[in-house]
DNA sequence: GATTATATACGACGAAGATCGTTGACATAC
DNA sequence: GTATGTCAACGATCTTCGTCGTATATAATC
């Protein structure tokens, strides 16, 4: 028992290196280890760390793996937008006791946010009351 | 060298289970290890292990413990907003690219909404807004 | 077909995190 | 003053994560 085919759904929380990854992969598309390591120049790490990692993480379902070339191709299983979703719902609840409105508050207050954004969150929020009535 | 005197700066950011335990701090205030255990229901985990654990959250300096009773009582040493910006930074970092429109979409899309929250996150924004002009 | 370059596979290790058992100190009740 | 209960201290174990060294397969080149 191994081998999920689910969608996703029991993939678990990627950890700090493997977000690293996805991140790589969401951005190119499927790449091989080599794509992957060399894109990940920030992190000092070997070629074989990547390598383990990327098997591993497709042992937990959060990439797949494609052998039909010479050096295999791995693709992200998960979308970002899926991620992301997790990731903030995971800290909403483990950090700010369910209350969006206070993640909301840190989000802003974390780094600079430019009149632009702001007024893109707006137009959010606009859907988002539609959306509740 | 350790017992660090420094407010906090050098305390590193909560683990999972650390953070639980001082998500029951800022709530209840100071309290005695047992307290904390027995407000901790939600993990099925001992009481030693509350305590071992307090103990070198101490060591790290993310708690202070005042040992003047029998019983120790120990207290957050960094404030709670101060700890979800930190770990808000790092979400953004880490899996957004650091785009705070998305951490917003992703907070509100994690899970329902009230309307009054959202007028409150409104309020927010022309907090914003004004700071920035 | 021997050499070289590049891949993957396998296993190990160290650090950090989480959990708990045991021990010894210290009260309080009998 | 002995027994009982509660507490902090300490050390041990187990797991997960990140990292890498080595071995093995395979393709390309001479």
């Amino acid at each position: 028992m191994a081998k999920s085919t689910k969608p996703f759904g029991n993939a678990p929380l990627p950890t700090e290196a493997e977000l690293a990854i996805l991140q790589i992969l969401w951005k190119l598309g499927p790449s091989t280890v080599r794509e992957v390591h060399t894109a990940l120049q920030s992190r000092r790490t070997g070629y074989t760390t990547a390598l383990k990692q990327m098997q591993v993480m497709t042992e937990k379902g959060l990439l797949t793996r494609s052998e039909r070339y010479r050096s295999h191709v791995y693709e992200a299983r998960i979308p970002q937008e899926q991620t992301q979703l997790l990731l903030t719902r995971n800290l909403l609840q483990r950090a700010f006791d369910g209350s969006a409105k206070d993640l909301v508050l840190g989000a802003l207050s974390a780094q600079p946010v430019s009149a632009s954004e702001l007024a893109e969150i707006r137009k959010m929020l606009d859907r988002f009351e539609k959306r509740n009535s």
